[in-house]
DNA sequence: GCTTTTAAAACATGATTCATGTTCGCTATG
DNA sequence: CATAGCGAACATGAATCATGTTTTAAAAGC
């Protein structure tokens, strides 16, 4: 697709805006009506606005959680330099569960050469895997998978983490803060997220610097919990300091 | 991709021969080395054969189900036939356990766009089903997918199934005949079916008339469980005749 | 260790698909 | 009923893909 960053302005205008009609957006990224249509369309299929006549209304209220299509890109060089540190730290031969969210997809592609057994508890992360057959192994957890999102949640997501044993999990998160612990937007993702810590011997939260001055709503997990954090070096230096003062291993890349 | 038939020429070739060299698949195929390299690579990672020094080797044994790719394409129009008359059987609002293969494939894309609650046991399945946000609610079941076909078994697999109930099992299979049941190429498979036939409360088997003359090894249930066997024209009469004479209701498209 | 064959990389080109825009008929909203 | 918006059909330029040729590197066999 070569319309990413148009779409991508029209959905940041949008969102900004409330709302908008097609022919202010037409006017805003220099392209027709018919082509602003069409991308209310497929950005309409991704759940990131509602279509209505004559224009669209953004479907991410304040303080919610944007699309999963508008993270993959925000800082996308600075999430697979912390994907690659993660898989850094996991040996061959090592089992791992590996949570939802972009960063962690990241993770899923750069483990999928690797001798490791992997549960992805997203669908992104599945369909990387699975594909091309590499050397890692596959398990599917079971779950519904959020819409949009694609991660596993619900009784079989959890059933499933607990019929299993992990050496490592690598965590995403919404917001990473020593006093406020690990947290997620949406309470089934935290609940996954804490089976998903509990399966595992050892716990890395792998996130770019940005979650570390946010917290969101649903509490994961105070920090000790972790035993490593990954994060990039734009990260300010008190949060991590607080974090490594509770003991957790800090590596920024 | 729009070699899909060279491809296919190719696969079969390797396959009759057990091995053969680049240069006489180029000759047989009326294209370069070069092509047929790439061919090649492309077939070995789809798991259709192996690369060898010069040429490539069938991965494919005397019995042995034949890769998924190779499968798919064959009779696609009576598959996409007995697809749309198993789907005609589902109401909406029902819950359904869609089993893997190349047909229950084609029940999924038929799926998505109705209101129902479905549980694909293949990647692929979930895959069709997961993208654009169709209107049915996805469930996933755990597993191990099985390399190539996708399929998800094992233990993972059959907890997921047990801890659901549906209102319509929709089952592909190997085999088929009214004394020797409902047969599949895989152990572990036929487990998963099993299962799966357990959780349902009516079972409809799809499946291409090819099938009605075979029998694969792993036993899954007697031709009696089933309520409705979909199948296309060209099934031979005798064997109809006694599926339906074991209280099957047949019905041919 | 040297030669010959095989594979892979680099590059060129024709075909196909994709994105975009324009026009036109349909639909729904007032 | 009128009008604005919308989707479908078609056209066109861009980008991608499939394929082949040539060159370069890597194995296999002696």
């Amino acid at each position: 697709m070569g319309n990413a960053d148009r779409l991508r302005q029209i959905g940041d205008a949008v969102r900004a805006a409330g709302s908008l009609t097609v022919a202010e957006l037409a006017a805003l990224a220099g392209a027709s009506e018919m082509t602003v249509r069409r991308d209310l369309d497929a950005l309409a299929a991704q759940g990131v606005l509602e279509r209505v006549r004559g224009g669209a209304r953004s479907l991410v209220l304040r303080g919610e959680e944007p699309p999963f299509a508008l993270r993959a890109q925000d800082g996308a060089e600075a999430k697979a330099r912390v994907a690659a540190a993660v898989v850094d730290l996991i040996g061959d031969g090592e089992t791992v569960v590996l949570d939802s969210g972009t960063t962690c997809l990241e993770v899923a592609r750069l483990l999928r050469g690797r001798r490791v057994t992997v549960m992805p508890l997203s669908l992104q992360a599945v369909a990387v895997l699975a594909e091309g057959a590499g050397q890692a192994s596959l398990l599917v957890p079971g779950g519904r998978p959020r819409p949009g999102e694609g991660a596993l949640t619900g009784p079989l997501a959890l059933a499933s983490l607990a019929a299993v044993r992990f050496d490592t999990a690598v965590i995403g998160c919404c917001g990473l803060a020593a006093d406020q612990g690990l947290t997620a937007y949406d309470l089934d993702d935290a609940a996954v997220k804490q089976a998903a810590i509990r399966s595992a011997r050892r716990v890395v939260a792998a996130t770019d610097s940005g979650k570390l001055t946010r917290t969101a709503h649903a509490f994961v997990t105070p920090v000790a919990a972790l035993d490593t954090l990954v994060t990039d070096r734009s990260a300010p230096r008190e949060a991590l300091d607080a974090i490594g003062a509770a003991g957790v291993t800090v590596r920024t890349v």
